[in-house]
DNA sequence: ACGGTTAGTCGAAGCGTTTCGATGATCGGG
DNA sequence: CCCGATCATCGAAACGCTTCGACTAACCGT
């Protein structure tokens, strides 16, 4: 691999010339200048980033820090993931991905000046490793929010917009009787954010609209949504409308109700919050769905961390909420049934 | 950030005498040890890793190509990527996510230094990503395989015994006429390896087993599925068994069954190569798959590509193939139908 | 007691950049 | 026509680590 010092010799000049028209930070004259560039690719030339950024103490590497454990694999992380990734390599970013949740090994990182800056998902409300980077000095971005009001940049769905939304799209369809479908009890005792956001997010919609709503968390799984459907035929027949925010519990309650006899639109309208694309496509009937633009908050997310990293280092917190969409496919209706 | 300097001034030593104790490539006596150990974390010292990097001309960082452009993200791969990652980390290594598809972008990477090795995902049968890292001279394993039989190391799914056990299970079960239903034109026109081995492989096993079987390919939406469960009953109305490689299509033939009173898996039986398991348990009904452990794969592609890096440079190609698993759900049964 | 090992340590020269301060050369203004 | 600015370039010192060669002391066998 050639170095600068092969360069400056082919081009007749001294590293340091080599370095200053490579980084424009001193005038050089443009007869160096073609020299200097004539030698680079004769010699294809690429500067080592090792060595570049132990010099400039700027690695250009992120981290993205995206724990797998306890949690179930979907499309929608992998979208932001990707989404961070493609607007990283944009912005002359390499994208390191961190799949560990220890905090130790989280310290371990940034003490060894690898990455410039750190994006953070999955975060939870009581999150730990807030800590952790705060007093390590590294800059970092959340994807997502804490319960508290840390002094930090984050980038996450607006999840009162997203709650309210799906709640009004279903009142505007004469649906007066909910049930809300959360995550899996663990989760929530783990405070995973957006369980507890999107719960509260239903309610206040709920009382906003007038309607009534009973809530449930429930495990991820088909079978536990086949068990709420029975609880609720039985407990709370006059139920037209479900809010879910939980896969495959939202799949297990339709196909319930289908083998009930409950028709899905007809008797049972069926909104899901968060849920691809991809996957609401593979249900029967599709399911109406309510997401946030995942890939736009990862790239988003990029873009502030970035955004600090070359501005200033004190200005205000920059926190961006952004907006869901609601997908209209066949698992909702006008409401039919009546009591 | 303390450095090497400071843990021997405080340990009382040389720099490289705490570079041999923290390396343990030279004799440090007991004593010695002590005091650069207790020094370090009194100080909190932990190695820079970019000037490491560069001493070493190692960097302890391998790059991993899963480019998103023309595919539609699916599970599979996330399992593969979120594998990769799980198994650097515990070799002590790091991970950089690397989307773009661009060979140009790609030599670039190598030529920088950043990276000791390359994991390339999404390989195409002619892919042109190969011949740039073979003449770049780096190390790199391919999660997949090319179609020439490169002098390269792979990790990929066995698609013969794959495809294989899918059609034996299906014939067990007593069918004889198969649908193969596999993906876009398009992807197999840019020569997507799997597609053309899945094709190959579901033809081998019709002809082993004596049974007839009909191919098509196919955009990858519902519609699509259902415009050919359309054409089958039309013109093959004599199926009984579908093999679909193409997600969502499956699900849309599926879908178009049902509503031309074919029940599945009354009168059709339907297995899904490739489809993630919680894809599969969202459908109606639950769809039996044949699936390659992507994550293991993953992991694996990490073991040959770390191994070469520490090992031998020379050695034997390591190629290895993965045996997948059935996952019998509710989407296949017994041939009832008869003609 | 003596040469030959060996264990333990040190100093210095890299690794490939950037960047600071210095040095000439060139220029414009009075 | 001389003086301070400005421009273009250079040399050398970082950045934080590894590693080679050398040196000292202790140790072994004879």
């Amino acid at each position: 691999m050639p170095t600068v010092n092969d360069v400056a010799r082919v081009a007749g000049v001294s590293v340091s010339t080599v370095s200053y028209a490579l980084s424009g930070s001193r005038p050089i004259s443009a007869a160096t200048r073609q020299r200097i560039e004539r030698a680079m690719d004769e010699l294809g030339y690429i500067p080592n980033a090792l060595a570049q950024g132990l010099a400039r103490r700027r690695s250009q590497i992120i981290a993205l820090m995206f724990p797998t454990a306890d949690r179930s694999l979907n499309l929608t992380g992998l979208q932001c993931v990707l989404g961070a990734a493609d607007r990283a390599q944009e912005s002359g970013y390499h994208l390191l991905l961190w799949t560990s949740d220890d905090v130790d090994d989280l310290r371990r990182l940034v003490k060894q000046g690898l990455v410039d800056g750190v994006l953070v998902m999955e975060v939870r409300l009581d999150d730990e490793r807030i800590g952790v980077l705060l007093e390590s000095g590294v800059t970092f971005t959340l994807i997502g929010r804490s319960g508290e009001h840390d002094p930090v940049d984050y980038v996450d769905a607006d999840f009162a917009q997203m709650t309210r939304m799906a709640v009004e799209y279903l009142v505007g369809l004469g649906h007066t009787d909910f049930v809300f479908l959360n995550q899996s009890q663990s989760l929530i005792d783990v405070s995973y954010g957006p369980s507890a956001r999107v719960a509260s997010g239903v309610l206040a919609a709920a009382a906003e609209f007038g309607v009534s709503l009973t809530s449930f968390a429930v495990e991820n799984d088909a079978s536990a949504g086949r068990d709420l459907f029975a609880r609720v035929i039985d407990e709370i027949p006059h139920t037209t409308a479900v809010v879910g925010f939980n896969d495959e519990a939202v799949v297990g309650m339709m196909a319930a109700a289908t083998y009930h006899g409950w028709a899905v639109p007809r008797d049972l309208s069926v909104v899901a919050i968060a849920m691809s694309d991809a996957a609401a496509a593979l249900t029967m009937p599709t399911l109406t769905t309510c997401s946030p633009p995942h890939g736009r908050i990862g790239r988003a997310a990029v873009d502030v961390l970035i955004g600090r990293l070359q501005g200033d280092r004190e200005s205000p917190f920059r926190q961006q909420l952004h907006d869901s969409a609601l997908a209209v496919r066949s698992s909702s209706g006008r409401r039919r049934r009546n009591f």
